[in-house]
DNA sequence: GTCTATAAACTGATAGAC
DNA sequence: GTCTATCAGTTTATAGAC
Protein backbone atom coordinates (compact mmCIF):
# COMPACT_ATOMS: atom_id res chain seq x y z
CA UNK A 1 0.00 0.00 0.00
CA UNK A 2 2.07 2.84 -1.47
CA UNK A 3 0.22 6.00 0.17
CA UNK A 4 -3.11 6.27 2.46
CA UNK A 5 -4.36 8.40 0.95
CA UNK A 6 -6.47 11.14 2.78
CA UNK A 7 -9.67 9.63 1.51
CA UNK A 8 -8.54 6.38 2.49
CA UNK A 9 -8.47 7.56 6.12
CA UNK A 10 -11.62 8.56 6.20
CA UNK A 11 -12.83 5.43 4.63
CA UNK A 12 -11.36 3.57 7.23
CA UNK A 13 -12.80 5.77 9.99
CA UNK A 14 -15.57 5.22 9.09
CA UNK A 15 -15.22 1.80 8.76
CA UNK A 16 -14.51 1.34 12.15
CA UNK A 17 -17.64 3.79 13.34
CA UNK A 18 -19.76 1.20 11.57
CA UNK A 19 -18.31 -1.71 13.05
CA UNK A 20 -18.52 -0.71 16.29
CA UNK A 21 -22.47 0.33 15.66
CA UNK A 22 -23.13 -2.97 14.53
CA UNK A 23 -21.28 -4.60 17.30
CA UNK A 24 -23.66 -3.26 20.29
CA UNK A 25 -26.54 -3.50 18.15
CA UNK A 26 -25.14 -6.72 17.54
CA UNK A 27 -25.31 -7.25 21.48
CA UNK A 28 -28.36 -5.81 21.90
CA UNK A 29 -30.92 -7.46 19.83
CA UNK A 30 -28.96 -10.44 18.06
CA UNK A 31 -28.92 -10.58 13.91
CA UNK A 32 -32.34 -11.34 12.95
CA UNK A 33 -33.52 -8.19 15.21
CA UNK A 34 -31.03 -5.94 13.78
CA UNK A 35 -32.07 -4.19 10.91
CA UNK A 36 -29.87 -2.50 8.41
CA UNK A 37 -31.72 0.74 8.64
CA UNK A 38 -31.29 1.08 12.51
CA UNK A 39 -27.44 0.37 11.37
CA UNK A 40 -27.46 3.15 9.38
CA UNK A 41 -29.17 5.56 11.70
CA UNK A 42 -27.20 4.82 14.32
CA UNK A 43 -23.70 5.40 12.34
CA UNK A 44 -25.30 8.81 11.23
CA UNK A 45 -24.88 7.30 7.15
CA UNK A 46 -27.17 6.51 4.47
CA UNK A 47 -27.99 3.38 3.96
CA UNK A 48 -27.19 3.60 0.54
CA UNK A 49 -23.88 4.35 2.14
CA UNK A 50 -23.51 1.21 4.38
CA UNK A 51 -23.89 -0.79 0.96
CA UNK A 52 -20.63 0.93 -0.28
CA UNK A 53 -18.92 -0.15 1.95
CA UNK A 54 -20.24 -4.26 3.06
CA UNK A 55 -21.95 -6.75 -0.05
CA UNK A 56 -25.01 -7.52 2.36
CA UNK A 57 -26.30 -7.45 5.76
CA UNK A 58 -24.18 -10.58 6.23
CA UNK A 59 -20.88 -9.41 5.77
CA UNK A 60 -21.74 -6.51 7.74
CA UNK A 61 -22.01 -8.72 10.89
CA UNK A 62 -18.85 -11.18 10.03
CA UNK A 63 -16.45 -8.07 9.51
CA UNK A 64 -17.84 -6.85 13.11
CA UNK A 65 -17.33 -10.34 14.63
CA UNK A 66 -14.23 -10.82 12.92
CA UNK A 67 -13.53 -7.36 14.86
CA UNK A 68 -14.27 -8.47 18.31
CA UNK A 69 -11.83 -11.66 17.08
CA UNK A 70 -9.16 -9.63 16.39
CA UNK A 71 -9.27 -7.68 19.80
CA UNK A 72 -9.46 -11.29 21.04
CA UNK A 73 -5.98 -12.40 19.88
CA UNK A 74 -4.21 -9.28 20.33
CA UNK A 75 -5.30 -10.05 24.06
CA UNK A 76 -4.35 -13.80 23.80
CA UNK A 77 -1.19 -12.41 22.75
CA UNK A 78 -0.75 -10.15 25.57
CA UNK A 79 -1.22 -12.93 28.04
CA UNK A 80 1.59 -15.22 26.05
CA UNK A 81 4.05 -13.09 26.14
CA UNK A 82 3.63 -13.15 30.69
CA UNK A 83 5.37 -16.20 31.04
CA UNK A 84 5.08 -15.53 34.50
CA UNK A 85 1.31 -17.20 33.99
CA UNK A 86 -0.26 -20.47 34.51
CA UNK A 87 -1.61 -22.16 31.39
CA UNK A 88 -5.08 -21.66 34.05
CA UNK A 89 -4.37 -17.97 35.12
CA UNK A 90 -4.24 -17.30 31.19
CA UNK A 91 -7.59 -19.09 30.70
CA UNK A 92 -9.67 -17.18 33.42
CA UNK A 93 -8.27 -13.81 32.46
CA UNK A 94 -9.21 -14.98 28.82
CA UNK A 95 -12.27 -15.95 30.30
CA UNK A 96 -13.10 -12.70 32.58
CA UNK A 97 -11.70 -10.20 29.45
CA UNK A 98 -14.81 -11.56 27.07
CA UNK A 99 -17.26 -11.18 30.23
CA UNK A 100 -15.86 -7.62 30.67
CA UNK A 101 -16.94 -7.21 26.71
CA UNK A 102 -19.99 -8.56 27.22
CA UNK A 103 -21.18 -6.32 30.16
CA UNK A 104 -19.82 -3.38 27.91
CA UNK A 105 -22.39 -4.15 25.48
CA UNK A 106 -19.62 -5.27 22.66
CA UNK A 107 -20.02 -9.22 22.62
CA UNK A 108 -22.45 -10.32 19.96
CA UNK A 109 -24.59 -13.14 20.33
CA UNK A 110 -23.06 -16.46 19.43
CA UNK A 111 -25.05 -17.17 15.92
CA UNK A 112 -27.80 -19.76 16.90
CA UNK A 113 -27.98 -23.30 15.30
CA UNK A 114 -30.39 -22.11 12.34
CA UNK A 115 -29.54 -18.57 11.90
CA UNK A 116 -29.02 -16.87 8.44
CA UNK A 117 -25.67 -16.24 9.78
CA UNK A 118 -24.12 -19.13 10.32
CA UNK A 119 -23.79 -20.42 7.08
CA UNK A 120 -22.59 -17.24 5.92
CA UNK A 121 -20.03 -17.12 8.19
CA UNK A 122 -18.88 -20.78 7.58
CA UNK A 123 -18.30 -19.58 3.99
CA UNK A 124 -16.19 -16.11 5.70
CA UNK A 125 -12.84 -17.17 5.03
CA UNK A 126 -11.42 -14.67 7.30
CA UNK A 127 -13.35 -15.05 10.18
CA UNK A 128 -13.01 -18.90 10.15
CA UNK A 129 -9.28 -18.34 10.05
CA UNK A 130 -9.40 -16.00 12.62
CA UNK A 131 -11.76 -18.20 15.38
CA UNK A 132 -9.16 -21.52 14.38
CA UNK A 133 -6.09 -19.26 15.34
CA UNK A 134 -8.39 -18.28 18.50
CA UNK A 135 -9.13 -22.04 19.15
CA UNK A 136 -5.78 -23.11 18.28
CA UNK A 137 -4.11 -20.41 21.26
CA UNK A 138 -6.96 -21.32 23.73
CA UNK A 139 -6.60 -25.17 22.89
CA UNK A 140 -3.14 -25.55 23.72
CA UNK A 141 -3.59 -23.35 26.99
CA UNK A 142 -6.43 -26.26 28.01
CA UNK A 143 -4.53 -29.27 27.08
CA UNK A 144 -1.50 -27.61 29.05
CA UNK A 145 -3.87 -26.69 32.19
CA UNK A 146 -5.13 -30.59 32.52
CA UNK A 147 -1.76 -31.87 32.18
CA UNK A 148 -1.25 -29.32 35.03
CA UNK A 149 -4.08 -30.52 36.73
CA UNK A 150 -5.91 -27.25 36.87
CA UNK A 151 -8.53 -28.41 34.78
CA UNK A 152 -10.60 -31.23 34.78
CA UNK A 153 -8.31 -34.07 32.45
CA UNK A 154 -11.60 -36.16 32.06
CA UNK A 155 -13.03 -33.54 30.46
CA UNK A 156 -11.93 -33.31 26.18
CA UNK A 157 -10.54 -30.40 25.35
CA UNK A 158 -13.35 -29.08 22.50
CA UNK A 159 -16.27 -29.48 25.70
CA UNK A 160 -13.83 -27.07 27.92
CA UNK A 161 -13.48 -24.62 24.41
CA UNK A 162 -16.88 -24.83 23.82
CA UNK A 163 -17.80 -23.92 27.13
CA UNK A 164 -15.25 -21.03 27.21
CA UNK A 165 -16.83 -19.39 24.09
CA UNK A 166 -20.53 -20.31 25.23
CA UNK A 167 -19.61 -18.29 28.54
CA UNK A 168 -18.03 -15.35 26.51
CA UNK A 169 -22.24 -15.23 25.60
CA UNK A 170 -23.56 -16.17 28.86
CA UNK A 171 -27.15 -14.93 29.07
CA UNK A 172 -26.40 -15.08 33.22
CA UNK A 173 -24.44 -12.06 32.96
CA UNK A 174 -27.06 -10.05 31.09
CA UNK A 175 -29.43 -11.09 33.55
CA UNK A 176 -27.73 -10.14 36.58
CA UNK A 177 -26.53 -6.71 34.54
CA UNK A 178 -30.06 -6.00 34.56
CA UNK A 179 -31.09 -6.94 38.16
CA UNK A 180 -29.20 -4.16 39.40
CA UNK A 181 -28.15 -6.04 42.18
CA UNK A 182 -24.15 -6.30 41.95
CA UNK A 183 -21.75 -3.99 40.88
CA UNK A 184 -20.21 -5.46 37.02
CA UNK A 185 -16.62 -6.32 38.76
CA UNK A 186 -18.73 -8.95 41.23
CA UNK A 187 -20.64 -10.30 38.45
CA UNK A 188 -17.67 -11.10 36.55
CA UNK A 189 -15.63 -12.42 39.39
CA UNK A 190 -18.86 -14.97 40.24
CA UNK A 191 -19.39 -15.98 36.85
CA UNK A 192 -15.92 -16.56 36.65
CA UNK A 193 -16.13 -18.89 39.55
CA UNK A 194 -19.04 -20.64 38.36
CA UNK A 195 -17.49 -21.42 35.31
CA UNK A 196 -14.26 -23.06 36.76
CA UNK A 197 -15.10 -24.18 40.34
CA UNK A 198 -18.85 -24.85 39.44
CA UNK A 199 -22.08 -24.00 41.60
CA UNK A 200 -20.35 -26.02 43.98
CA UNK A 201 -17.97 -24.17 44.68
CA UNK A 202 -14.27 -24.81 45.12
CA UNK A 203 -13.78 -27.57 48.00
CA UNK A 204 -9.93 -27.12 47.28
CA UNK A 205 -9.02 -25.21 50.46
CA UNK A 206 -10.44 -28.16 53.23
CA UNK A 207 -12.55 -30.56 53.77
CA UNK A 208 -14.61 -28.06 55.97
CA UNK A 209 -17.98 -29.07 56.75
CA UNK A 210 -18.18 -32.57 55.20
CA UNK A 211 -20.54 -34.17 57.57
CA UNK A 212 -23.34 -34.91 55.63
CA UNK A 213 -23.03 -37.54 52.52
CA UNK A 214 -20.36 -36.37 50.12
CA UNK A 215 -21.48 -35.46 46.22
CA UNK A 216 -22.64 -37.93 43.75
CA UNK A 217 -20.20 -39.59 41.83
CA UNK A 218 -19.42 -37.88 38.32
CA UNK B 1 -66.91 -28.71 32.11
CA UNK B 2 -70.45 -31.13 32.08
CA UNK B 3 -69.41 -33.25 28.86
CA UNK B 4 -65.64 -34.29 26.94
CA UNK B 5 -67.72 -33.75 23.85
CA UNK B 6 -65.86 -35.86 20.99
CA UNK B 7 -65.42 -32.79 19.52
CA UNK B 8 -63.48 -30.90 22.21
CA UNK B 9 -61.32 -34.16 22.54
CA UNK B 10 -59.92 -33.37 18.65
CA UNK B 11 -59.57 -29.95 19.79
CA UNK B 12 -57.74 -30.98 22.78
CA UNK B 13 -55.13 -33.40 20.92
CA UNK B 14 -54.51 -30.87 17.86
CA UNK B 15 -53.73 -28.30 20.47
CA UNK B 16 -51.09 -30.62 21.58
CA UNK B 17 -49.64 -31.48 18.24
CA UNK B 18 -49.48 -27.52 17.56
CA UNK B 19 -47.69 -27.10 20.57
CA UNK B 20 -45.40 -29.89 20.26
CA UNK B 21 -44.82 -28.72 16.47
CA UNK B 22 -44.21 -25.16 17.84
CA UNK B 23 -41.51 -26.01 20.91
CA UNK B 24 -39.67 -28.11 17.83
CA UNK B 25 -39.55 -25.17 15.48
CA UNK B 26 -39.14 -22.59 18.61
CA UNK B 27 -36.04 -24.51 19.89
CA UNK B 28 -34.72 -25.08 16.51
CA UNK B 29 -34.92 -21.48 14.61
CA UNK B 30 -36.12 -19.33 17.69
CA UNK B 31 -39.13 -17.31 17.97
CA UNK B 32 -38.48 -14.40 14.99
CA UNK B 33 -37.26 -17.16 12.22
CA UNK B 34 -40.11 -19.01 13.12
CA UNK B 35 -42.73 -18.14 10.50
CA UNK B 36 -46.41 -19.26 11.20
CA UNK B 37 -47.05 -20.61 8.09
CA UNK B 38 -44.33 -22.84 8.73
CA UNK B 39 -46.15 -24.19 11.94
CA UNK B 40 -49.25 -24.95 10.08
CA UNK B 41 -47.58 -26.67 7.41
CA UNK B 42 -45.43 -28.84 10.39
CA UNK B 43 -48.71 -29.29 11.92
CA UNK B 44 -50.77 -30.17 8.80
CA UNK B 45 -53.73 -27.71 9.00
CA UNK B 46 -54.71 -24.42 7.38
CA UNK B 47 -53.21 -21.23 8.90
CA UNK B 48 -57.00 -19.84 9.54
CA UNK B 49 -57.56 -23.19 11.70
CA UNK B 50 -54.00 -22.00 13.85
CA UNK B 51 -55.64 -18.59 14.41
CA UNK B 52 -59.25 -20.51 15.80
CA UNK B 53 -57.12 -21.78 18.61
CA UNK B 54 -54.72 -18.99 19.52
CA UNK B 55 -54.76 -15.33 18.57
CA UNK B 56 -51.60 -13.98 17.67
CA UNK B 57 -47.69 -15.76 17.11
CA UNK B 58 -46.71 -14.30 20.21
CA UNK B 59 -49.95 -16.33 22.06
CA UNK B 60 -49.05 -19.92 20.40
CA UNK B 61 -44.94 -19.12 21.93
CA UNK B 62 -46.17 -18.40 25.09
CA UNK B 63 -48.62 -21.41 25.48
CA UNK B 64 -45.66 -23.90 23.82
CA UNK B 65 -43.77 -22.84 26.68
CA UNK B 66 -46.42 -23.12 29.19
CA UNK B 67 -46.29 -26.52 28.35
CA UNK B 68 -42.93 -27.21 28.99
CA UNK B 69 -42.96 -25.09 32.13
CA UNK B 70 -46.29 -27.06 33.24
CA UNK B 71 -43.48 -30.76 32.35
CA UNK B 72 -41.00 -29.05 34.30
CA UNK B 73 -43.23 -28.47 37.15
CA UNK B 74 -44.35 -32.14 36.92
CA UNK B 75 -40.56 -33.32 37.41
CA UNK B 76 -40.16 -31.08 40.30
CA UNK B 77 -43.75 -32.48 42.29
CA UNK B 78 -41.78 -35.74 41.55
CA UNK B 79 -38.34 -35.12 42.59
CA UNK B 80 -40.04 -33.56 45.90
CA UNK B 81 -42.07 -36.72 46.47
CA UNK B 82 -38.32 -38.67 47.04
CA UNK B 83 -37.72 -37.68 50.06
CA UNK B 84 -34.79 -39.61 50.44
CA UNK B 85 -33.21 -37.02 48.09
CA UNK B 86 -30.92 -34.20 48.79
CA UNK B 87 -31.68 -30.39 47.91
CA UNK B 88 -28.36 -30.85 45.31
CA UNK B 89 -29.46 -34.26 44.02
CA UNK B 90 -32.83 -32.86 43.48
CA UNK B 91 -31.26 -29.79 41.70
CA UNK B 92 -29.18 -32.02 39.34
CA UNK B 93 -31.71 -34.24 38.63
CA UNK B 94 -33.48 -31.25 37.29
CA UNK B 95 -31.10 -29.84 35.94
CA UNK B 96 -30.05 -33.16 33.97
CA UNK B 97 -34.00 -33.23 32.78
CA UNK B 98 -33.63 -29.84 31.13
CA UNK B 99 -30.52 -31.21 29.29
CA UNK B 100 -32.50 -34.13 28.39
CA UNK B 101 -35.16 -32.16 27.09
CA UNK B 102 -33.14 -30.22 25.30
CA UNK B 103 -30.83 -32.41 23.34
CA UNK B 104 -34.42 -33.88 22.27
CA UNK B 105 -35.17 -30.49 20.44
CA UNK B 106 -38.33 -29.74 22.65
CA UNK B 107 -36.43 -26.69 24.78
CA UNK B 108 -37.06 -23.39 23.35
CA UNK B 109 -34.42 -20.74 23.66
CA UNK B 110 -34.57 -18.32 26.06
CA UNK B 111 -35.89 -15.05 24.54
CA UNK B 112 -33.61 -12.85 24.06
CA UNK B 113 -33.28 -9.02 25.95
CA UNK B 114 -35.23 -7.61 23.48
CA UNK B 115 -37.42 -10.28 21.54
CA UNK B 116 -40.41 -9.34 21.01
CA UNK B 117 -41.41 -12.21 22.59
CA UNK B 118 -40.26 -10.68 26.24
CA UNK B 119 -42.43 -8.28 26.82
CA UNK B 120 -45.14 -10.60 25.69
CA UNK B 121 -44.31 -13.15 28.48
CA UNK B 122 -43.87 -10.84 31.12
CA UNK B 123 -47.58 -9.83 30.25
CA UNK B 124 -48.80 -13.25 29.62
CA UNK B 125 -50.39 -14.35 33.40
CA UNK B 126 -50.08 -18.22 32.86
CA UNK B 127 -46.51 -17.85 31.83
CA UNK B 128 -45.47 -15.38 34.31
CA UNK B 129 -47.38 -17.71 36.89
CA UNK B 130 -45.98 -20.98 36.15
CA UNK B 131 -42.49 -19.41 35.76
CA UNK B 132 -42.83 -17.67 39.30
CA UNK B 133 -43.54 -21.17 40.55
CA UNK B 134 -40.84 -22.81 39.07
CA UNK B 135 -38.12 -20.57 40.82
CA UNK B 136 -39.46 -20.99 44.17
CA UNK B 137 -39.52 -24.68 44.04
CA UNK B 138 -35.81 -24.25 42.74
CA UNK B 139 -35.40 -21.34 45.38
CA UNK B 140 -35.97 -23.13 48.29
CA UNK B 141 -34.03 -26.30 47.25
CA UNK B 142 -31.08 -24.00 46.17
CA UNK B 143 -30.84 -22.08 49.68
CA UNK B 144 -31.20 -25.35 51.47
CA UNK B 145 -28.37 -26.67 49.61
CA UNK B 146 -26.18 -23.88 50.48
CA UNK B 147 -27.36 -24.44 54.31
CA UNK B 148 -26.16 -28.08 54.28
CA UNK B 149 -22.89 -26.49 52.18
CA UNK B 150 -23.51 -28.91 48.24
CA UNK B 151 -24.11 -25.26 46.92
CA UNK B 152 -21.15 -22.43 47.38
CA UNK B 153 -23.18 -20.42 49.93
CA UNK B 154 -21.21 -17.18 48.61
CA UNK B 155 -22.79 -17.15 45.59
CA UNK B 156 -26.29 -15.31 46.00
CA UNK B 157 -29.34 -17.75 45.00
CA UNK B 158 -30.33 -15.97 42.21
CA UNK B 159 -27.22 -16.34 40.99
CA UNK B 160 -27.60 -20.32 41.14
CA UNK B 161 -31.19 -19.79 39.65
CA UNK B 162 -30.26 -17.95 36.37
CA UNK B 163 -27.57 -20.43 35.81
CA UNK B 164 -29.44 -22.97 35.97
CA UNK B 165 -32.04 -21.41 33.35
CA UNK B 166 -29.03 -20.27 31.27
CA UNK B 167 -27.62 -23.95 31.34
CA UNK B 168 -31.19 -25.32 29.96
CA UNK B 169 -30.75 -23.50 27.37
CA UNK B 170 -26.95 -23.85 26.82
CA UNK B 171 -25.49 -24.05 23.15
CA UNK B 172 -22.73 -26.27 24.00
CA UNK B 173 -25.41 -29.10 24.30
CA UNK B 174 -25.82 -27.99 20.40
CA UNK B 175 -22.52 -27.60 19.45
CA UNK B 176 -21.75 -31.25 21.11
CA UNK B 177 -24.35 -33.55 19.68
CA UNK B 178 -23.76 -31.54 16.23
CA UNK B 179 -19.93 -32.62 16.28
CA UNK B 180 -20.86 -36.12 16.60
CA UNK B 181 -18.03 -37.47 19.20
CA UNK B 182 -20.12 -38.06 22.27
CA UNK B 183 -23.42 -39.75 23.09
CA UNK B 184 -25.85 -38.33 24.39
CA UNK B 185 -25.78 -39.66 27.86
CA UNK B 186 -21.82 -38.78 27.75
CA UNK B 187 -23.19 -35.24 26.52
CA UNK B 188 -25.25 -34.59 29.82
CA UNK B 189 -22.82 -35.69 32.04
CA UNK B 190 -20.42 -33.76 30.85
CA UNK B 191 -22.14 -30.82 31.71
CA UNK B 192 -23.58 -31.53 34.65
CA UNK B 193 -20.27 -32.02 35.53
CA UNK B 194 -19.13 -28.43 34.24
CA UNK B 195 -21.67 -26.77 35.41
CA UNK B 196 -21.92 -28.04 39.01
CA UNK B 197 -18.60 -28.90 39.82
CA UNK B 198 -16.52 -26.50 36.96
CA UNK B 199 -14.43 -26.92 34.51
CA UNK B 200 -11.48 -27.61 37.20
CA UNK B 201 -13.58 -30.40 37.82
CA UNK B 202 -14.39 -31.61 41.57
CA UNK B 203 -11.59 -31.57 44.20
CA UNK B 204 -13.58 -33.36 46.90
CA UNK B 205 -12.04 -36.63 46.90
CA UNK B 206 -8.49 -36.12 47.63
CA UNK B 207 -5.43 -33.42 47.02
CA UNK B 208 -4.52 -35.89 43.91
CA UNK B 209 -2.17 -34.27 42.33
CA UNK B 210 -1.23 -30.88 44.15
CA UNK B 211 2.28 -30.44 43.78
CA UNK B 212 1.77 -27.08 41.55
CA UNK B 213 0.26 -24.19 42.90
CA UNK B 214 -2.89 -23.82 43.82
CA UNK B 215 -5.72 -22.15 42.13
CA UNK B 216 -5.82 -18.48 42.72
CA UNK B 217 -8.22 -17.64 45.25
CA UNK B 218 -11.82 -16.28 44.45
C1' DG C 1 -78.98 -27.42 6.82
C1' DT C 2 -75.71 -26.05 9.85
C1' DC C 3 -71.27 -25.94 11.57
C1' DT C 4 -66.35 -26.19 10.75
C1' DA C 5 -62.02 -26.83 8.31
C1' DT C 6 -59.47 -25.62 4.44
C1' DA C 7 -57.20 -23.50 0.67
C1' DA C 8 -56.07 -19.48 -1.37
C1' DA C 9 -56.03 -14.84 -2.20
C1' DC C 10 -55.33 -10.46 -0.09
C1' DT C 11 -53.67 -6.43 3.04
C1' DG C 12 -50.45 -3.78 5.37
C1' DA C 13 -46.18 -3.37 7.22
C1' DT C 14 -41.40 -4.09 7.31
C1' DA C 15 -36.87 -4.97 5.80
C1' DG C 16 -33.02 -6.10 2.61
C1' DA C 17 -30.92 -4.58 -1.48
C1' DC C 18 -29.51 -1.27 -4.78
C1' DG D 1 -36.03 6.84 -2.63
C1' DT D 2 -37.53 2.57 -5.01
C1' DC D 3 -38.20 -2.23 -5.71
C1' DT D 4 -39.13 -6.64 -4.18
C1' DA D 5 -39.78 -10.30 -0.93
C1' DT D 6 -41.61 -11.96 3.20
C1' DC D 7 -44.61 -12.41 6.91
C1' DA D 8 -48.49 -11.64 10.35
C1' DG D 9 -53.04 -11.59 10.17
C1' DT D 10 -57.81 -11.51 7.63
C1' DT D 11 -61.22 -12.74 4.46
C1' DT D 12 -63.82 -15.45 1.27
C1' DA D 13 -65.49 -19.17 -1.14
C1' DT D 14 -65.64 -24.14 -1.19
C1' DA D 15 -66.09 -28.64 0.56
C1' DG D 16 -67.14 -31.98 3.89
C1' DA D 17 -68.98 -33.94 8.49
C1' DC D 18 -72.85 -34.75 11.31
Amino acid sequence: MARPSFREQVLRAREDAILSSVNRLLAEKGFDAMTVDEVAADVGIAKASLYKHFASKEELAAAAMVQVLDRALALLAELEADSQASPLERLRAATRWTMQVQLAGEMPALPAQNSALRSALSAHRVYMERLVALSETLGSWIVAAQKAGQLDPGLPPEVILYTLFARACDPVLGLLKASGNHSDERIVEMLLSTCFDGLSGSRVPAPARSARGRAEPR
